[in-house]
DNA sequence: TTGAAAGCGGTACCAG
DNA sequence: CTGGTACCGCTTTCAA
């Protein structure tokens, strides 16, 4: 009925809770020497019991729970599983377990998961941080505590970090765009679509992309949204509903451009002839919509391989300097840019 | 520099452990009583130290982890997500954290999953499973051990569970598309499209809905495939390279649908005018394809969520029967399924 | 070759 | 009102 433990299986083979965990630990061959009759003994009664050790008394025994915890702002961006999953396949190959929390793009929630997670005793921790200023606090205890820390994405200092080129990836786009002549360019972006200073980043981007061809900002053009393909969706409506409307928008994320694209279809404009979409992550959908989409492709799996990796690199070498990978992203151009169509017509109608 | 420990605490204040249990767990005011100005100096230098509880220490203790492990086949579906994201919302309410393994659709590795789970003082487990048979004798020693498990989808006895109704989809669709016309309908699905049990009901449904119209199943109209939307891709330009290809197209799940819609595209078969494709989930990104996606709805968050309230259930109320929560789903008509065009055309060619 | 016993960090009972 | 202490299940040193 219950779980048995060392003990049960010691008194069933008639030895001592010791031997069975020599045994078990198959240290019978170092310096502790077991029969093999007994060894037998354990085993037989191990399996009649069906004996597991109970993996909460090592922990709190060895100081280590063979769990990494991993934090990502949001369970509903395909983005985010994939690192996910990058992460659980490469510490499936060291038998480590994932404990995953969901931020919710929530502040609150954000902190408290950390805290949570602290209190378990992690043997690391991989970040995906929307709110990073507020965790800077809880982060600097952790480091101190030479808790293994890796962030993804985020721009940070002194602490182990996989990051992707969004900023190069952004200005890459901007350059593809100009270069098909587009001038009215409109951004949707917004502060769950991730890492703030990426963000800015691709802001920043977008700016001097701007400015290398001579041309200002239109604040018009920007729409600042959530995290959902509706709300990318609503952004782009607003968009195309601009008395003077972008022939092309950037998307900060896939599943926003998503949701634009739908938009596009919905008053009936045809992408890439009358409007252009570009967007970032390259997630495994985006080429598979019609048209496939043009983005900036970033190896999320990989990103978050390389964030283990940094983990157990720190385990093993707590006292490295921080490290840093780099996992280069990069423009994939597929069917949803265009040259712009001027004079470009909104409804179907030229202007 | 290492974590503090309530040993610590006591030190600073000049008390005993105890006494800083007390003050943490709020007994307060219960069956001991403690000075507010001993409670005070307690809480003065946990702030000092920033102490926290360790979470593995209080497990050890209470027997309790305030973790639920959950096993999904796949990381790279988003229906899985949906689901993980339902149960993570769930637990996070009742300050629970999800311990999240992937079973990559590999026997080895889900009857692995589940023993490592189990080693560690889970209070819960949910299940997808994929190999169900394999694990009959796990299953049945958790059960045994009465540790609250639940599954999802897969039809089992014995065990609380979580279900929807992917048979009376695929009723609806094989209705959906005889209504049309549709005589010459193709099937694609695969094990790693989840929950055999349901493939192959779905498989039933198929053959019973040609019965209905008294056609014979044509074998030559199935595809058996894996989980990727590549491999969906095949499947669906092998069938699309069949003789007399179908002029509908049923796929087991969404991704799987992309990847046939796809091929539809670049065969420039038109959707719905040359070929209807109808499949099952509604993932998130499935009403933003062009065109929208016909498919079965399972609420797969709400899937997530009811199974999780059978673990807390459970836990409440361990010698309740076995219980079952039907999650409903149901036929959602978009823009993928249309009436067939007879003589239907191949590469845009009328035969 | 095996067993006794000391912790790991908390909790909660019992005595004072 | 507070402190001592046994115990949760396992590992590992030390002694037998």
């Amino acid at each position: 009925m219950k779980r048995p433990t060392q003990q049960d299986v010691a008194k069933l083979a008639g030895v001592s809770r010791a031997t069975v965990s020599y045994v078990i630990n198959g240290l019978t061959d170092s310096y502790v020497t077991i029969t093999d009759e007994t060894r037998e003994r354990v085993m037989q009664a191990i399996v009649e019991l069906g004996y597991q050790p109970d993996a909460t008394a090592q922990s709190l025994r060895s100081g280590t729970t063979n769990t990494v915890g991993l934090l990502i702002p949001d369970m509903h961006n395909p983005h985010y599983w994939q690192i996910a999953a990058g992460v659980e396949s490469e510490l499936q190959t060291k038998g480590f377990d994932v404990l995953l929390m969901s931020a919710a793009l929530d502040p609150e929630r954000e902190l408290h998961s950390v805290k949570t997670l602290t209190r378990r005793r992690i043997d690391g921790l991989i970040l995906l941080l929307t709110y990073y200023d507020q965790l800077r606090g809880e982060l600097d205890t952790l480091v101190q505590q030479r808790k293994p820390l890796a962030l993804i994405g985020t721009s940070a200092s002194s602490v182990d970090i996989a990051r992707t080129s969004h900023k190069e990836g952004a200005v890459a786009v901007m350059k593809h765009l100009l270069e098909l002549g587009h001038r009215r360019i409109g951004l949707v972006y917004g502060v769950g679509a991730v890492y703030p200073e990426q963000g800015t980043d691709r802001l920043v981007a977008y700016r001097q992309g701007l400015q290398s061809v001579g041309l200002a900002t239109d604040d018009s053009l920007i729409r600042y949204c959530g995290t959902t393909i509706d709300e990318g969706y609503k952004a782009g409506l607003s968009l195309l509903d601009h008395p003077a409307p972008p022939t092309a928008i950037i998307v900060i994320n896939d599943m926003l451009a998503m949701g634009v694209m739908r938009a596009v279809n919905e008053r009936e404009l045809r992408i890439p002839d009358d409007i252009s979409i570009a967007s970032f992550d390259d997630i495994e959908m985006a080429a598979y919509l019609n048209p496939p989409l043009t983005t900036v492709h970033i190896d999320a799996e990989e990103l978050g391989r390389a964030a283990t990796r940094l983990i157990f690199r720190r385990i093993n070498e707590p006292d490295l300097p921080p490290q840093e990978t780099f996992v280069p992203g990069h423009l994939i151009i597929r069917g949803t840019t265009g040259k712009p169509s001027y004079p470009y017509s909104v409804k179907g109608q030229p202007l």
